[in-house]
RNA sequence: GGUGCGGUGGCGGAGAGGCUACGCAGCGGAUUGCAAAUCCGCGUACACCGGUUCAAAUCCGGUCCGCACCUCCA
């Protein structure tokens, strides 16, 4: 390896080298939709992110372990369900979500866990922690005592006594302490519930994500990621849960956080109201998933990203450049300079810097191709790529062509220019080629 | 109030003590019936004020501004 993998530890608010547990096998776990409703552009960044990420470490490693949980238990979906059925509504969304970030070209992760499917083991981590003494029960609620934790806060920076004095929740009675947090809660017969030894009801969510990793993975995995805003509470209360379980072993050596994405400076979150759903994007970009995906690529991942339609259209721009350079070339190796960049604590604008150095050399085509396949770019071909975004018939295009062509013989030019302006019109792009002969795009 | 992240050319966006990325847009040229596409050339920017240094966008101190988390949130 030309040069080492370096990630940013949310945990030391530092770029560390990375040390696997296991080298032979790396161990990933990203935090998931909830699956209710449509996702938007922020909530894909993370997606396109880690998925990078896997890419590369898949590049660097024997056996990469990649799991990405669905919450499909939560208030949000009891609510959205109005009719009741809540498996409709999760197994609808949970499917849109798969589509819409394959779209992506973000590739399915290795374990897809659903909370539902993980239940029992929600209910043997709670048990543990009573046991343990972190946690109690009230009033049908299993609660975490925070003041139990040594360490609570390691993650996010936050003291206990200032997060008292900022609490703005709603202190229910039962709480010993106001920022205890639920990790069970009763169920109405109207709600889905399981039984368990406190009653019938349902996980507190920061639960899920513990009980699938010490499932699937075991005390400690190598990288744990997310969005920023999951640091808190979610993350720290992952955190909690499992370090006092396991004898305070860290759940994750490695804490990475994508930043946001912004419109006009602000974060695009469904609350306000300024979001854009991929589903609706992909509509508009036909084809244009690969679009989507560089624009997200273009900021560094805990940098904000200021979406814009601009911005994907720029990105569109900046593909179809590369797709015309290695139009019929073959991949051959990633660059050592995209592969150093990636290293770097992911950098994807400086890869991609890289990507432009490489097309601007005609022999290194192969190296260009294969790097931004890396990063899950150049995927398709050209004529796919066109294909896919055509509103026409291509046989309707090559009369036109023939039209004009005629008309060029003629020298009728008016004629000749009516007819580009009107492909024009359908994005179809004329080009002229000096034996005469005229292709598009 | 606490915690964290930022302010770079018209725009997007790396870099992080000297070699001043890259892309888009723009301008000039080649080419073209005119265009498009392509190719060549052109940009001395780093919020502000001090300090350290032979040298600072980059380090130190201060100021201003923005965003985010502390409540569900990727």
């Amino acid at each position: 390896m030309s040069s080492k993998l370096k990630l940013y530890n949310t945990l030391t608010n530092k770029k560390e080298e990375f040390k696997a547990i296991n080298p032979k096998h790396i161990t990933m776990y990203v935090c998931g939709p909830t699956v209710y409703d449509f996702s938007h552009v922020g909530n894909a960044r993370p997606v396109v992110v880690f998925d990078t990420l896997a890419r590369l470490l898949r590049h660097d490693y024997d056996k990469v372990t990649y799991a990405r949980n669905i919450t499909d238990i939560d208030d949000k979906i009891i609510e959205a369900a109005t009719n009741g059925n809540i498996a409709e509504i999760t197994e609808k969304f949970a499917r849109h979500y798969e589509d819409d970030m394959s779209a992506l070209n973000a590739e399915k992760p290795d374990i897809v866990p659903k909370a539902t499917d993980y239940v029992d083991e929600m209910i043997a981590l709670i048990s543990d922690l009573i046991t343990k003494g972190h946690a109690y029960e009230a009033n049908e609620h299993v609660l975490f005592e925070i003041s139990t934790m040594d360490d609570y806060g390691e993650l996010s920076g936050r003291k206990v006594e200032d997060l008292l004095a900022g609490a703005r929740v709603d202190i229910a009675g039962y709480k010993r302490e106001a920022s205890d947090f639920v990790l069970w809660k009763p169920s109405s017969d109207a709600q889905p519930g399981w039984e368990s030894p406190w009653g019938r009801g349902r996980p507190g969510w920061h639960t899920e994500c513990s009980a699938m990793i010490k499932k699937n993975f075991g005390e400690t995995i190598d990288i744990h990621g997310g969005g920023q805003d999951l640091i808190f509470p979610h993350h720290e209360n992952e955190i909690a849960q499992s370090k006092c379980a396991h004898g305070g072993r860290n759940l994750a050596n490695y804490w990475m956080h994508n930043g946001y994405l912004t419109v006009n400076g602000e974060k695009m979150s469904k609350s306000q109201g300024n979001f854009v759903t991929v589903h609706d994007l992909l509509k508009e970009f036909i084809g244009g998933g690969e679009d989507i995906r560089l624009c997200l690529l273009t900021a560094q991942y805990r940098q904000p990203v200021n979406f814009s339609k601009g911005g994907v259209i720029q990105a569109k721009k900046q593909l179809d450049k590369w797709y015309k350079t290695t139009q019929g070339v073959e991949p051959t190796v990633v660059s050592d300079a995209v592969l150093d960049a990636l290293r770097d604590d992911l950098n994807t604008p400086k890869a991609i810097m890289e990507l432009n150095q490489l097309s601007k050399n005609e022999n290194k085509k192969g190296e260009l191709l294969a790097s931004a396949q890396l990063l899950g770019l150049l995927e398709s071909t050209i004529e796919k790529r066109l294909m896919g975004s055509l509103k026409i018939n291509p046989e309707k295009i090559e009369d036109k062509i023939l039209e004009r062509t005629t008309a060029k013989m003629d020298k009728n030019w008016k004629r000749a220019d009516e007819i580009r302006d009107e492909l024009n019109k359908l994005g179809i792009k004329l080009l002229d080629r000096p034996d005469g002969t005229t292709a598009w795009e």
